[in-house]
DNA sequence: CTAGGGTTAG
């Protein structure tokens, strides 16, 4: 490295040669490939070239070896501001951004200096590793350099000030600039929205000089976020053009808003939809408890999207499947997930093991949790709870130990799968040493849940009294979730008493819910108290409610069936009762008696 | 070689 500079610019054969590692390393797709053409640019000599290194570096970054690029980039004796650079952008695409900032401070004391790709870059990584401090020291630096105008260099000082909280600081950014263009206001007004001031963000959006899509949709997502749908809408119509991206906001806003026909609507009549538009749909029909339709719409997708479903695509399946104990839709999901490598994403992971648990395949759950090759917090509260859910008691609690071995802290979740897997085995006692475990080992605050887990572990024991002193000395106001458990125990032990005390709280609380009354009515009709099941039965009748049939559902041939007791609506009624009574023949002929204390006798 | 707006799990 004599005379690097008229090197380059003489020897045209070394130009060539250069030339042709940028293109290999353009297209190199993987890391052994990446160490043969190294291997071949050092036989040339050509590693701490200015030209070469930065595309070496961009590979390494590409394919996620930031510490390969750095070895490199450390050895070089004078890296130009296009080397640095590419290293910055390396550690923010890889997310690294604690690293990109602790390496812009060593730029201090080069040979090279920073130009105005460095500065948003390096803000950029301040502000998403929240070093708002190293942040504004980045920003004097960019301002002694001249960098002050430069609307790239604002507008992530605006990002960085705004995420801080400190809008003051953003707008002044923005006061000092000169010419600010359509992107810099944009920053500010989303600044404004994303510290909670839409007000002011409207204010500003009325002054700009030029409006376009990005800065209308920015807009319209802020009145969404305040869950004012009505502005939102009023600003969709009149912007002068959309594209998908404004039609997702608004899709969004409504399945965010409980509007089902209005999110259909939104989907329907948008002229392009993309995956996210496909996830806003599916996504929409889970949040409002519309998981058949989230289903077909699924299938729908597949037919006729015309976009590959991705993670947020599977995440919201696998959700719905989950409610319905669709299973084999499940286990579809779950070979997809597999063929397009979904290990490396928690959130699929973790919803397939709650499909799995929900469904009842516990073994799979899992299967697939011991598979995956890492556990966050969600993975082993999922499958704590799984376990609980399904009776296996025992195992939850010894998924819990090996939770705790293996490093995770448990919080109130975790608590919840524990202490119902308590009631299920009547461990009383184990379960009130485990909610106190929850304030002295994990200073976790038991919530309101825990409490209700507690009743119905006392309740379900049989300990009534104790489940009411429990209640009655709870730190917080017992809600109708808490009554509710001790209704349902008080059914168990045939407690008539506490019953009535109970139905009396739930009457107060929610006096719309008839399931109360029918609740009590059949602790009632257990002891043959049938004055008091005709007096309840008016009582409700009063209330001018009606209970709604509980309605099971069961996944055949590849769609969801909802059926109620006696339910004739089917096409294939007929058949199906033919089967019905067939194996209700067959059991019998076995010695079953069927129970039919319940059946067809409620209020 | 740079900037502003999207969706996910217990």
């Amino acid at each position: 490295m004599v005379e690097p500079l008229t090197k380059v610019v003489l020897n045209p054969v070394q130009r060539i040669i250069e030339e042709k590692f940028i293109s290999l390393l353009r297209s190199c797709k993987s890391c052994e490939r990446l160490y043969q053409i190294q291997a071949q640019i050092v036989t040339h000599g050509l590693q701490h070239n200015d030209f070469v290194a930065p595309s070496f570096i961009a590979t390494c970054s590409r394919l996620g070896r930031m510490q390969h690029a750095r070895k490199l980039f450390d050895q070089i004796p004078e890296p130009n501001t296009a080397t640095w650079n590419v290293m910055f952008r390396g550690y923010s695409q890889n997310e690294l951004h604690r690293d990109a900032v602790v390496l812009f401070g060593k730029l201090n004391r080069a040979v090279a200096m920073p130009n105005c790709f460095t500065f948003p870059m390096i803000i950029k990584s301040c502000a998403k590793s929240k070093g708002f401090v190293e942040g504004e020291e980045v920003h004097c630096c960019a301002a002694k350099r001249g960098f002050k105008l430069n609307s790239f260099v604002a507008t992530s000082l605006i990002d960085m000030y705004s995420m801080k909280g400190c809008i003051e600081d953003a707008y002044k950014v923005f006061g000092e600039m000169r010419d600010r263009n359509v992107v810099v206001w944009t920053a500010i007004i989303n600044g404004y929205i994303s510290c909670g001031d839409v007000a002011s963000g409207r204010r500003l959006f009325d002054l700009a000089p030029e409006r376009d899509v990005v800065m209308w949709s920015v807009l319209i997502s802020g009145y969404i976020e305040m869950k004012n749908m009505v502005v939102a809408r009023e600003l969709f119509d009149k912007m002068p053009n959309r594209d998908t991206m404004s039609w997702n906001a608004m899709l969004n806003g409504y399945a965010a808003n409980r509007d089902v026909e209005l999110f259909e609507k939104m989907f329907d009549e948008m002229p392009e939809r993309n995956v996210y538009s496909w996830n806003g749909l599916i996504g929409g029909y889970v949040k409002n408890d519309l998981f058949s339709a989230a289903l077909e719409s699924f299938k729908r997708m597949l037919v006729e999207g015309h976009v590959v479903p991705n993670d947020f695509t599977l995440v919201a399946v696998l959700s719905a499947c989950s409610r319905l104990g669709a299973l084999d839709m499940g286990k579809w999901v779950h070979v997809y997930a597999e063929s397009i490598g979904y290990k490396g994403n928690l959130f699929v992971g973790n919803a397939l093991i709650d499909m799995y648990a929900k469904c009842g395949v516990i073994e799979n759950a899992v299967a697939v949790f011991n598979c995956l090759d890492r556990k966050d917090i969600i993975s082993w509260n999922t499958i704590v709870n799984g376990l609980a859910i399904h009776g296996h008691a025992p195992d939850a609690l010894s998924m819990f130990d090996r939770m705790k071995s293996e490093g995770e802290e448990p919080d109130g979740v975790t608590f919840v799968g524990i202490l119902f897997a308590c009631t299920h085995m009547g461990l009383v006692k184990d379960g009130f040493l485990y909610f106190k475990s929850m304030v002295d080992d994990y200073s976790t605050v038991p919530q309101i849940e825990h409490y209700g887990c507690m009743v119905d572990l006392l309740g379900r024991a049989g300990l009534l009294d104790k489940a009411l002193s429990f209640i009655r000395n709870m730190p917080m106001e017992p809600d109708a979730v808490i009554w509710a458990a001790l209704l349902g125990a008080c059914r168990i032990y045939k407690n008539v008493e506490i019953a009535e005390l109970a139905l009396q709280r739930l009457i107060e609380l929610e006096p719309k819910n008839p399931a109360n009354f029918v609740m009590l009515s059949n602790i009632y009709k257990d002891l043959g108290k049938w004055e008091d099941v005709a007096r309840l039965k008016v009582a409700m009748r009063d209330t001018g409610f009606r209970k709604l049939p509980g309605c099971s559902v069961i996944e055949c041939n590849d769609s969801v069936v909802e059926f109620y007791s006696l339910d004739e609506r089917h096409s294939e009624t007929e058949s199906i009762y033919r089967v019905l009574k067939g194996l209700t023949v067959l059991l019998r002929s076995h010695g079953y008696v069927p129970n039919l204390t319940d059946v067809a006798q409620g209020i």
